[in-house]
DNA sequence: TTGTGTTTTACGACCTC
DNA sequence: GAGGTCGTAAAACACAA
């Protein structure tokens, strides 16, 4: 009868619970006590409850974290590989330029930031007009060989700086 | 049988309406 | 003042060793 009337209503007005008293055969104060300890419990409960679903969401939460640290590490190492080719190509168009030009050509020139290894700046066309003067730097000049567009990762590269 | 963990009952302190 | 929550003690109960 408790339970029926706990479920009905969680809390206890003076009517009911002298009602239930009587129905029981109990001391009012035992119904009033009842409720009391009932609601404790049904709150206990939804404690948990609730415990058990946030547990859940940190669990995806965590698992998520794991899989977006494992891209980073991957698209660390794949830019570590990008810096390299840059690098070896750049060491490859500077021979060209000093050497007789032979299979290699000038596709490009970028500005380049003195802090970075590349740079996403504008491109201009190699030799073109001005500012500049015409000494050609490490840092100013992109040559691109030709050898290099047979290469797709290469390419890739090169289009997303958009030198390609 | 006994030690131990869990559940239920009851109470006091304090708070709100 | 009645009735609520919260924390806790004690009794009752379940169960493995």
């Amino acid at each position: 009868m408790l339970e029926l009337s706990f479920r009905e209503e969680r809390k206890l007005e003076t009517g009911r619970k002298v009602h239930l008293a009587a129905e029981l055969g109990l001391d009012p104060k035992q119904v009033a006590v009842w409720f009391q300890n009932r609601r404790a419990r049904h709150k206990s409960k939804l404690l948990e409850e609730e415990f058990a679903k946030l547990k859940q969401a940190h669990d995806a939460a965590i698992l998520h974290k794991c899989h977006l640290e494992n891209e980073v590490m991957r698209l660390k190492d794949k830019l570590v590989l990008a810096e390299e080719e840059l690098t070896r190509f750049r060491s490859a168009g500077n021979h060209a330029v000093s050497g007789d030009g032979g299979d290699v050509m000038a596709r490009a020139v970028c500005s380049g930031s003195p802090s970075s290894s590349f740079s996403t700046g504008t491109c201009q066309q190699p030799g073109g007009g001005g500012g500049g003067g015409d000494h050609l730097g490490d840092d100013d000049l992109l040559y691109v060989p030709d050898y290099a567009y047979a290469d797709s990762s290469v390419v890739e590269w090169f289009s997303l700086y958009g030198l390609m």
